[in-house]
DNA sequence: GGCGGATTTAGGCGATCGCCCAAAAGTTGT
DNA sequence: ACAACTTTTGGGCGATCGCCTAAATCCGCC
């Protein structure tokens, strides 16, 4: 098997068992199990549990960064480029279950916090300009409503399916909470910066 | 030393050790040593860590409801409740940090989701008859963005102290917070039932 | 065809985990 | 003072953890 063959897979179960399970609940067998391979290919390969992960987190930020900027060059206006990026931004995260679960996870336990900031600045850092000036107090109190609107319908994914009894996953209840969210961002700009509001 | 009093030293050290490293990086031996108790102690009292968890769950939940039905009954219009309680909820949660971190930690991880499905929902309960009808798909919405405002703030809070360069648990910077926040619930309330708006 | 490096394998080491046990110490009622 | 019960203690069991080692296997190149 091709060396990079064995990484990917490697790779691919780590993503499913951190996101089902946990960082620490996953044991460097469950992976080498899931996986198929032999469980001392894990350190061969990344050297550790803990760059093991790091790994996976730079696979996972690299294919954001791309999503978020292929979105954020399609329009003109900035309101709608704001739609547009938290748009992509939920269809990530609902492609990439797993990935949002690690990293809410690890961030909440105040581990790994170094590399999920810096990583998190890398993308933030293509829209902090947006604005002509630096992130204004104003403005990180609505990126982080908008980040905490989108993330938590993921994380709280179950606790929703049982508030709810629907799937909070399936595409119409994705498409709703999207437009839901459209809403609450256009009515936030509308009222920061009329001026700047597209359309 | 009274038991009661063992219990509870176990229980504080037990949250300040998940809310710090998590439920799984928190051995039992942590939590005797950082409650100067003997390491047996905590299966005679509480049987298991699981259950110690529990217990934990079960204090932090208690202490919320009855904190939230306080801030409830204080005034009359729907509107002005829900900002009494939003408010009340991230006073809540600046005085608990653990339980923040916990609680969303373990939601993330997929586990004890049953324990927290079953807590929220008799929290919930108090206040699902609103608006007369039942939750509609509406409220649900905004329900998930404010409960996602209010407790990303804490959870990221590690994450905006490096991105702003200030603490985000200062008095000044959770009431800006909380000023935040009540300004989108109210604008929420507004264009959702404007009839019912207080004042 | 054989050589050298990369990759894979089985097995296990030391540490740590949750939990349990038998005995000691403390508390209460009579 | 003694007995009955609760609480605390040190020690350790079996399981599992991340990681390592030495040998086997694979593969490109002369």
């Amino acid at each position: 098997m091709q060396p990079e063959q064995t990484k990917q897979r490697i790779l691919a179960a780590a993503a499913e068992l951190f996101g089902e399970l946990g960082f620490d609940a996953t044991s460097t067998r469950d992976i080498a199990a899931r996986s198929g391979v032999n469980k001392a290919l894990l350190h061969y390969h990344f050297g550790s549990k803990d760059e093991l992960l790091a790994a996976l987190l730079d696979g996972y930020y690299g294919a954001l960064t791309t999503t978020l900027a292929a979105a954020w060059r399609q329009r003109a206006h900035p309101a709608e480029q704001v739609q547009d990026v938290v748009d992509a931004y939920a269809d990530f995260l609902a492609e990439h279950r797993a990935f949002c679960a690690i990293v809410h996870r690890e961030v909440a336990s105040g581990r790994h916090v170094e590399q999920i900031v810096a990583r998190t600045l890398s993308v933030l850092e293509l829209r902090i300009g947006w604005f002509g000036e630096g992130p204004t107090a104003e403005l990180m109190q609505i990126l982080t409503s908008v980040y905490g609107m989108v993330v938590t319908y993921f994380t709280y994914g179950p606790v929703l399916a049982r508030l709810t009894g629907a799937d909070p996953f399936a595409a119409d209840a994705l498409q709703a909470r999207k437009r839901h969210v459209r809403r609450i961002v256009a009515l936030l700009f509308a009222e920061m910066a009329p001026d700047a509001k597209g359309t």
